[in-house]
DNA sequence: ATTTTGAGTAAACTATTAGTATACTTAAAA
DNA sequence: TTTTAAGTATACTAATAGTTTACTCAAAAT
């Protein structure tokens, strides 16, 4: 059983690589330009071997989000662990400034987040079952550290006690979904026609969110 | 100049009918799915035709979006004269329902507006620069109404004074984008993962805005 | 040592589709 | 009666997702 799963590591390995390659394509050209010959091209592999580990170009993609997501987690939990945050606001301020962070840092994970999440879901075909759940167990995972903060910012007194956390969670997470594509797509219209560049545009929406679960009075302050 | 003139209505009266039969491919089979070939088929033309008409097929994208703007902004206009509303808060209102209406009642084109606001800007290669510019003019109209409003509230006092008219514009263009969106794409998700239904999730969303906006005290009696 | 097998290669092939080109028809304007 | 514009029919190009076929080769099994 020991070569068994010997080949079995190297086949992980192999796929991870067929995935470094489709990374440098897609980040490189855009997904609809790349297509699968120069993905197998850069890999140093044969079409049809790329078609033995993925089913579908999309799979790829999908395989590319998995690997966006996590990231965006182990970021999100560094960040956690660092601040050593007391208030529950300052822990909700660590989530978005965390999504800030992700963007700019990790700008192509970002952006194939945001791509997946606007996406329409009838594109999923040729994408395995497996992928898309863990898509929605990363995607949980997230709404789950949003809404937890948004828990404790109410027993606090910090949150305004009338908001339903997992609610309030789903819409701050379509906020920033939006606010967060607004930026990528219209950052152009946003300096040309209203002057605002895109790091005000971030700020201002981020403050708006703040002040809109806040109890009054409690983030006054953040305002520069 | 007569007969040119005739022409030239014939022409567009055929231009016409043939975004008539693209509506129906597309909203049929959408966008993605239809082929030229069959748009020319349910148009009753030859391809080389259609192409006479049009540069492209997201040129005939544009021009079918073009007409949902333009439905959108009679159905805001109409309804801000038949509600004769004083109060700003009841302007904004108005504009948030008939947005919602529109996305009820005209739910193809809605789609195909929301999907323009959510693409890729690198992709209007073969669109002409004029549907571009309309595309801008009509967003900038809906957005003069939503800017006007706050201001007229700042006025009044209904609309917090601190808040920039036309950022917060901007803003709550970018918020409503995303949950739309998100109603659009996440609609099971929402049922299964956290059983909110897509109606409860707008009228919530809707709120939020609103209290987003308002001096204190101003819309707590909307709460049902 | 010899055979079998699995994973790979090379390259041709299918099917679809945006967009173009060529050669023609036809009805109306000149 | 001739010319012209707008159309038709049809075949083409180029790109690309995904498949198939015939092969190679090294390692495992016998």
């Amino acid at each position: 059983m020991g070569r068994k799963e010997h080949s079995m590591e190297e086949k992980e390995l192999r796929r991870g690589y067929i995935i470094d390659a489709a990374e440098r394509v897609f980040f490189s050209i855009g997904y609809e330009n790349a297509s699968m010959d120069k993905v197998a091209r850069e890999a140093g592999f044969t079409k049809k071997t790329i078609y033995m580990y993925f089913n579908s170009k999309v799979q790829i993609y999908f395989e590319i989000m998995i690997r966006g997501y996590r990231l965006l987690i182990t970021m999100l939990e560094a960040n956690f662990k660092e601040k050593k945050q007391g208030n529950a606001m300052d822990e909700l301020r660590t989530i978005f400034l965390s999504f800030y962070q992700f963007s700019q840092e990790c700008a192509p994970y970002f952006k194939a987040i945001m791509e997946y999440e606007t996406k329409d879901c009838d594109q999923y075909t040729g994408v395995e079952d497996a992928a898309i759940d863990e898509c929605y167990q990363l995607g949980e995972r997230i709404f789950g550290y949003l809404s937890k903060s948004l828990d404790r910012g109410k027993e606090e007194g910090s949150v305004r006690g009338e908001l339903d956390s997992e609610k309030t969670a789903l819409i701050l997470w379509a906020f920033t979904v939006g606010v967060f594509n607004t930026r990528e797509r219209k950052k152009d219209y946003l300096k040309a026609y209203h002057n605002i560049s895109s790091e005000e545009f971030m700020t201002d929406s981020f403050y708006m969110m703040m002040h809109l679960i806040a109890v009054k009075g409690e983030v006054e302050h953040e305002r520069k």
